[in-house]
DNA sequence: AAAAAAT
């Protein structure tokens, strides 16, 4: 069997390697370290949790320990999607670069400019970056990107979902065509292998199984449940509480208002909880998914940030408290536990309005999702709709749909089942408080205050800093939003005093 | 109906 000693790696690699417990590389690994070695361009095809990392650290590292890197010039760079892919691959370096001396720098949103400017100057011999800091930075003419020997670029289907191909595109042609280009998606769809044709040169191509073989070891249900979202955390504690062999879970949500809501919810509940997504503060969004790694939170609520290669070794639940939009969302959330043959667990809430969503992902994964305890199709224990003005629905709408509301209310009275009721009725006492305590209505300026220009930042009162992480509310767009501000308002000026006809000269813009 | 990423 090959062995990581085969591989042609530097002994400083090799002995960090086996510190780190390894002595097998994966397929990846296996088939991606050699060509990359003789300075070969890689396509590979692999999914998060396939040992993907270090199919191109160890490599690097590898050929790094020739050569020393200059000023603002970095000699490699590694593009990633997400900041917490950026700060995993961060750490995969001093792992195994351990035994040797070099800068390692992270540009990521988030986190102070200045600090990032100082190592960026001290030399970069492997600058690990989200696209948008990196342009950033470049723009500013704090980084040149000629220097670049070799470049990676990660979870390119991803970013092609997050509609960074544009900024990638760029930041391309800021390197020199000279370069090595390692390039890595866990899907080929034809955009994907369009770019990978514009940016490689004669790449070996190495592609691992898909993970249906991790998806063999997850048990996957469905649990029916009501649509309001008080029911839906009722029936997510009910759920948590009857696993035995829950230690700690990934709870997915659609959105970050749900995260940080289902977030405060458990934590009054008494549970050990985190929150993780998008528009928390980036201390927060550290701080949790260490925890989380840690083991000093079980729970961690999360957007779809967290649904893709995010590499936290044992999750033995992931809960859906939404049906993911997108079918491939799914698989990427359930891929979190199950990992490394381990057995897991995923159960995914489903309410009458997330139903339409099943049919997709049942066949994308190729087969049927039981539900939990038998239970049968939505429709009979949904009884709840989600609209409040229950009452008088259909009487302002057309006929047809007047029609169509109709047969759906009479075909819910026919089948709701009394231990539904029952259960709804339950719920709305327990849950009340929490009701209460999660409505949207309080503080919604708590944070992201440096990111508010001086003017506006000293003409509030004493700003209040907490620790709530979770807070949607701390939109990174808040300022667009608060007319009368005048962050981000400058770019649209409204001129008084000059009626319909404003100079030419006072219009600010090219 | 979402999320992610520069400010």
């Amino acid at each position: 069997m090959t062995t990581f000693a085969d591989l042609g790696l530097s002994q400083k690699v090799l002995s960090a390697v086996t510190d780190a417990g390894y002595s097998t590389p994966t397929p990846i690994q296996a088939g991606a370290i050699p060509p990359a070695l003789e300075r070969r361009d890689i396509l590979g095809i692999a999914q998060t949790g396939t040992g993907k990392t270090a199919s191109f650290v160890l490599p690097m590292l590898t050929m790094l320990e020739r050569g020393r890197a200059r000023a603002r010039m970095p000699r490699t760079l590694i593009l990633e999607p997400t900041r917490e892919l950026a700060a995993q691959v961060h750490e995969n370096f001093e792992k195994y670069g351990k035994n040797h001396r070099l800068n390692i720098v992270l540009l990521i949103g988030g986190v102070s400019f200045d600090e990032q400017d100082r190592k960026l100057e001290r030399g970069a011999d492997v600058l690990i970056a989200t696209p948008g800091r990196l342009l950033d930075h470049t723009e500013r003419g704090k980084l040149l990107m000629t220097g670049v020997e070799l470049l990676v670029i990660d979870e390119a289907d991803r970013m092609l979902d997050m509609g960074f191909i544009p900024d990638i595109e760029r930041i391309v042609k800021f390197i020199p065509f000279t370069r090595q280009t390692l390039f890595f998606s866990a899907t080929m769809p034809p955009e994907i292998q369009k770019l990978a044709d514009k940016f490689l040169q004669n790449p070996a191509r190495i592609e691992v199984a898909p993970p249906s073989s991790t998806a063999a070891t997850v048990e996957q249900r469905l649990v029916a449940c009501g649509s309001k979202d008080f029911e839906k955390r009722e029936r997510l504690r009910d759920l948590i509480r009857s696993q035995s062999e829950l230690t700690n879970a990934i709870i997915f949500c659609n959105r970050k208002k749900d995260v940080a809501d289902l977030y405060k919810s458990l934590e009054k509940h008494g549970f050990s909880v985190g929150a993780l997504h998008g528009d928390m503060d980036q201390r927060s969004r550290t701080n949790m998914l260490q925890g989380f790694k840690d083991n000093e939170i079980t729970l961690l609520v999360a957007s779809d940030v967290a649904a893709r290669g995010l590499d936290i070794p044992a999750v033995s639940h992931v809960f859906n408290f939404d049906v993911p939009i997108h079918a491939e969302d799914y698989v990427h959330r359930i891929g979190r536990t199950g990992r490394a043959g381990r057995a897991g667990a995923a159960f995914t809430l489903v309410s009458r309005r997330d139903a339409k969503y099943i049919d997709a992902i049942t066949k994308l994964i190729d087969r049927e999702i039981s539900w939990l305890d038998g239970q049968q199709a939505i429709e009979n224990a949904d009884p709840a709709d989600d609209k409040p003005a229950r009452g008088r629905r259909g009487e302002s709408k057309s006929p047809a749909r007047k029609t169509a509301r109709g047969e759906k209310r009479a075909r819910e009275d026919a089948v709701e089942p009394a231990a539904v009721a029952e259960r709804a009725a339950e719920t709305v006492e327990a849950d009340k408080p929490v009701e209460m305590a999660t409505a949207p209505k309080e503080a919604p300026r708590k944070d992201r205050e440096e990111r508010q220009p001086r003017q506006e930042r000293e003409s509030r009162a004493a700003p209040q800093r907490t620790p709530e992480p979770a807070n949607a509310n701390n939109d990174r767009n808040r300022g667009r939003n608060r007319r009368g501000g005048r962050d981000n308002d400058d770019r649209e000026p409204t001129p008084v005093g000059f009626g319909d006809e404003i100079p030419a000269f006072m219009m600010i813009g090219s």
